[in-house]
DNA sequence: TAATGAAATGCACACGTTAAAATTATTGAT
DNA sequence: ATCAATAATTTTAACGTGTGCATTTCATTA
């Protein structure tokens, strides 16, 4: 491995001209600059990170950590997640990727090791977490899950604006009747969806009947639960709006299972616009939510946080988009 | 932060005993280091891997490089990668991940930066990565996709074996007329399964009639349009085997479109056991490839590399698993 | 008790890099 | 031509760790 010691000597000046000729110090001859990485180049000089590391005290490393990486439900989430990210990061930085279950001491998570964190958070059991890794002092932007906290940076999805077309759209369609499967009880996503599914029936004044409400999990099998009751209803919803789309393939397993034909009988809309919401039989209608989109935006306020550790930590929203297939009918 | 220096001092040694002391050297007396120890732990010590690795040269990260990660549909295959791997890896080694076509400079990818390299292989265009990183000796194992150098350390799931258990399991469910929709040609996975799907017919003495035989490329749509093709024969097959699970939900859907019902008129078989599979609709009935398995057994291999690197490479296979759903119809 | 050898520890340097301080070269003004 | 000011470069030190070799400590034997 050559080093830039090697490069100042058939350069014929010292390796801290090297150096600073390669890292664009202005304190360096125009010539001799040129002279240096061309004979850098020539040598196929790599720098080594670690050196650089230890005198810098920067790692060049930015960790994404998952809730959880052998369970959750989710798969596109990471793959999203890595995308949207190594489309923002520079290639000379390293990411890794952990599932916060898996850190059994947190004394592993030091500034020395990374640069900054991204959190791509489903629950709020990360919160000792991400707690650590603010009271440590390393630069952190969460993904995915709103935060009460303001003094985090924090890039989400606008969940209740983007479910509120959703329902104006399906309200447009004719329904009248709309039901809701509703998330898991206490995250905010649950509600923010939730909100967003009442402000829509509000504005077209349509009722809010109890018995339309049906509680989920976020789970594939609380969608065919909550769905199973639903139909059992004497007076059925038209459409239900489920709250992700997980729950959304739950409930139209139930209706196929029910022998009740969607989008005929039942019109179904989901939530998140998973990889494979375009394959179900019929194809489910629902609310992207842009994944990419927010991890890159995430990534992009880290490197600003990094550069300038006292921007002002803000939450973001990342617009949604309505995905039209075919669960929804026209009434 | 704290050093081994600091520990010194308060244990009123050298900090060169501290180092040996904390990686186990036999050269201190058990009252020492276990003195040592302690002190470590109580003042919260964590080495600085950036100057252990300056010195040692190792730099305590494995690589997972795929593909790509932009593009490539299959993305329960990074989840599960990673989960197999992290169940396999120590906690003190660092996992980075990167798409293959992201990396534009193979300059950067050198020993001092990667102990060892994943390839997460999914098309022959790997092989000009995977020879640099062989080529200068970085220890590798290539998983997921079978080559023909012997001299790499690889590890495949049994695709020829799983296909004709599946087969087997299809004919002794009465079918006698049975179609395959191939994978891209030229892929080694593609010709692998296809000999399964064949050693299958030929044991139970089944003619192999060429119109069976119908062209795809692992795309969905191809998987579509091989189906509505072989709907169309005047003497259709009773049931198809897909060489993956995304032309078998293709070719579903292309049986949709044609009011084909599935299974009872035509029955289906996948391969992969994608994340969805078991959500289509019917459920489909596919092979098991294990991806977490591959991964996790290709980490121990590679670890096994790191601590003994004239390790004879192997080609090691992960049996795959039926997994009968509802696609597949009694006769 | 002294000599011997083995066990335990310390010293000094190295790894490749950046940065502060010191030195030398160059320019401009008188 | 001289001096000051500034530009360009070098010298020296430091980051935290591991390792070869020298040194000390300690038990054993003569």
């Amino acid at each position: 491995m050559i080093t830039i010691k090697d490069i100042a000597r058939v350069a014929g000046v010292s390796h801290t001209t090297v150096s600073r000729a390669l890292n664009g110090s202005p304190l360096i001859k125009k010539v001799t600059r040129d002279k240096i990485e061309r004979i850098a180049a020539e040598m196929n000089y790599v720098p080594n990170y670690n050196a650089k590391s230890l005198v810098t005290k920067r790692s060049f490393t930015i960790g994404l950590f998952f809730s959880s990486i052998d369970q959750g439900t989710s798969s596109s989430f990471l793959v999203d997640a890595i995308k949207g990210i190594s489309h923002a990061l520079d290639e000379n930085f390293n990411l890794t990727v952990h599932g916060i279950d898996g850190v059994h001491n947190f004394g592993n998570i030091q500034p020395q090791r990374f640069d900054g964190i991204l959190v791509m958070s489903q629950s709020d059991e990360d919160n000792a977490f991400i707690y650590h890794v603010k009271t440590i002092g390393i630069p952190l932007v969460v993904l995915n899950r709103q935060l009460e906290d303001p003094s985090i940076m924090n890039v989400v999805a606008n969940d209740r604006e983007g479910v509120r077309e959703a329902i104006d759209y399906v309200v447009s369609q004719g329904h009248q009747k709309l039901a809701i499967i509703e998330g898991k009880p206490g995250f905010k996503s649950s509600t923010e969806r939730k909100q967003g599914f009442m402000d829509s029936l509000i504005t077209h004044r349509l009722q809010l009947d109890s018995g339309y409400f049906a509680q989920g999990d976020y789970s594939i099998e609380s969608g065919y639960a909550a769905m199973s009751r639903l139909l059992t209803l004497p007076e059925p919803p038209t459409a239900v709006f489920c709250s992700n789309d997980d729950m959304a393939i739950g409930a139209m397993n139930a209706c196929y299972a029910h022998k009740v034909s969607v989008p005929q009988q039942i019109s179904l809309i989901g939530f998140d616009d998973i990889m494979f919401a375009r394959y179900t039989n019929p194809a489910l209608s629902t609310v992207r939510k842009p994944i990419a989109d927010i991890s890159e935006l995430g990534t992009k306020m880290l490197i600003q946080l990094l550069q300038q550790p006292d921007t002002k930590p803000q939450q973001l929203f990342v617009k949604t988009s309505l995905v039209v297939r075919d669960t929804v009918a026209d009434r």
